[in-house]
RNA sequence: UGGCGAGUAGUUCAACUGGCAGAACGCCUGGCUUUGGACCAGGAGGUUGCAGGUUCGAGCCCUGCCUCGCCAGCCA
């Protein structure tokens, strides 16, 4: 696998960010023995999406570039919320990537004995107590960001004591809520997360690995840093979010005996993208309202979204590491991650052509009955993907957006007594059109010059368009379907508002009579393929002749309509 | 209200210990072209959040301010 942005951005040994530069310096020092290891660690209760993306490329690919190894680990300390299944999408999903964890998959549940004897050897040297208070006085009790929380009245039970509670609460002796294990650390603290934080919850439920076998689980905090310590992990690189959990990561591994040096937390700025959410909450809310499909539907920015989309895994990874990481809290736009796709796709994905919104094409000095053979390049960008046949006769599909009756400046398609050039195949000149009953074309009439067959005509004339088009007597029919973004606004839920708010309901739309030219059986299930000046259509995995829109081409007539309004 | 973090083209990021503020995407022009694609060339776009200070010289150092983000789950 290699690193190489062929922009020439950024080769990774000089790649240079502020987390890449700190282990630099830590590989100067011999802070770690000059090892380096990170993890990717995902709690199991939701799908990966393309912030992850960052974080999975940002984790391997700096691992590998230091010569080091990387994990995956799931963060299953909550067996309320967490599942097998997510397990291993999570693991599917990271494959994709064309990333692989050094060491299989890995799982905080597999230390859950560990971190139970670290905790009691806290309580043991005075630092941890039950607290028999609910969670809401607990949490009453915290106090604000103006004023000192209060000690619970059981913060001073003798080690005996809570020992033998902690022992009760590990052995399902309380209901769920009834005690938990609390740090014994600064109920004055001015951080927030000092103030005696919950190591221990009891939960009465089945993990998706321990089972039944414990009722107590670790939170996020008792649970992340030695887990990380357990693995040998140098840098544990997490979401801005956690800076604040940053001198408790440090606070427990000060007070334990650790089997290695202590990990060092840093944090970088998740990824955000314009017109989209990224957020685990709003993306199930799409689900679960019914505005998408799923969590595979080809809006989703969910790997399996992407995937089914058409989303080349190098080209995520190419974007991720172009944005770089930094401690900026920031939006990316889309149309970033869209050049990555289009880079990706114009250099390896066949071309062939389709019809989306058909208009019939009758050439009327085309012998009738004649069908020929016209060779077409599959890939223009590459020598080697060859050329293919396709059958011409005097009856074609042509796409409706590239006739029009009364064209306005700078349209440059078909209209009535212009010349185009159909491609690979000859120049035509519109004659006449046939007009159905309510009024809306029904045909075109054209003649062709049979001189024009090689792409150029003997007198030098030069069409200004090249229209793509489909024999009516050899097309496939097929299904397209159009994806625009899924929200209307830049930010959407920007300044207080609800996201849903800008919702875009257009943003999927059917085309039920779309047109193939015969080649397109050619292509296999999942595969990405150029429709000729349209954009790139990724063929469905399942139902054969229904494609998905992956991303258009870049469109300078849509863009001067868009400009005139 | 306290603590922490962050402010550089529209956006994401660069700018070694202080030395003419750059790139990519986007936008605009032109060229080329059997895709209005791709490609090539060029252009516009910045008071480096603001105000002071130190210095021959400040995006970078100092002081004060402003704005934004995060933190009061037995979520992660």
């Amino acid at each position: 696998m290699g690193f190489a942005d062929s922009r020439g951005l950024s080769r990774p040994s000089e790649r240079s960010d502020f987390i890449r530069s700190l282990v630099r310096q830590e590989i100067a020092d011999g802070t770690f023995a000059k090892r380096v290891q990170t993890r990717f660690p995902p709690e199991p209760n939701g799908y990966l999406h393309i912030g992850h993306a960052k974080s999975i490329c940002l984790n391997f690919d700096l691992a590998a570039e230091f010569g080091g190894i990387c994990n995956l680990r799931l963060d299953d300390t909550n067996p309320e919320t967490e599942r097998a299944h997510f397990a291993a999408a999570i693991e599917e999903d990271i494959a994709w990537l064309g990333y692989e964890s050094h060491s299989g998959t890995l799982y905080a549940s597999d230390y859950f004995g560990q971190l139970y004897e670290w905790a009691e050897q806290l309580i043991n040297a005075g630092l941890a107590y039950v607290d028999d208070q609910d969670a809401a006085t607990i949490s009453k009790n915290r106090g604000s960001f103006s004023e000192p929380g209060i000690s619970s009245p059981f913060r001073d039970r003798s080690v005996a004591e809570n020992l033998t509670l902690f022992r009760q609460m590990a052995a399902g002796d309380f209901a769920a809520g009834e005690r938990v294990l609390r740090a014994r650390i600064d109920m004055a603290h001015e951080n927030m997360l000092m103030r005696d934080p919950v190591l221990y919850r009891i939960r009465h439920y089945d993990h998706h690995r321990t089972g039944t076998k414990w009722c107590v689980y670790p939170t996020y905090d008792w649970a992340h840093g030695q887990s990380d310590a357990i693995e040998g992990v140098t840098n544990s690189i997490c979401t801005l979010e956690f800076d604040a959990h940053r001198p408790l990561y440090d606070w427990f591994l000060d007070h334990l005996d650790l089997p290695g040096d202590r990990p060092r937390q840093t944090e970088f700025a998740r990824l955000n993208i314009t017109h989209t959410v990224l957020s685990k909450r709003l993306l199930m809310q799409l689900v679960d309202e019914g505005h998408v499909e799923g969590w595979d539907d080809p809006r989703m920015p969910t790997l399996r979204g992407l995937r089914r989309r058409g989303f080349p895994p190098s080209a995520i990874k190419d974007f991720c590491r172009h944005v770089g990481v930094a401690r900026v809290d920031g939006t990316v736009e889309v149309e970033l991650l869209e050049s990555f796709v289009r880079r990706e796709l114009n250099r390896t994905s066949l071309r062939r052509m389709a019809v989306l919104n058909p208009l019939p094409l009758l050439i009327e000095n085309y012998p009738s009955g004649q069908v020929e053979m016209r060779e077409a390049v599959n890939n223009p960008e590459d020598p080697f993907a060859g050329t293919r046949q396709v059958p011409f006769d005097g009856e074609l599909f042509i796409e409706r957006d590239d006739f029009m009756l009364e064209p306005p400046s700078k349209f440059y398609r078909l209209a009535p007594g212009r010349e185009v050039r159909l491609r690979s195949g000859y120049f035509v000149t519109c004659t006449g059109v046939d007009t159905a009953a309510d009024g809306t074309i029904a045909r075109v009439r054209c003649s062709y010059d049979p001189d024009t067959g090689s792409g150029q005509a003997p007198d030098g004339r030069r069409p200004k368009a090249t229209l793509h088009w489909v024999s009516a007597k050899h097309a496939i029919d097929g299904q397209v379907v159009l994806y625009e973004r899924l929200f209307a606004d830049s930010h959407p839920g920007a300044d207080g508002a609800d996201p849903m708010d800008s919702f875009n309901p257009a943003s999927v739309q059917h085309l039920e009579n779309a047109k193939f030219e015969a080649a397109m059986a050619d292509i296999a299930p999942g595969q990405v393929v150029q429709f000729e000046r349209l954009g790139y259509f990724a063929h469905d995995p399942i139902t054969t002749n229904f494609f998905h829109r992956t991303v258009g081409l870049r469109d300078e007539w849509a863009r001067i309509q868009k400009r005139r309004g």
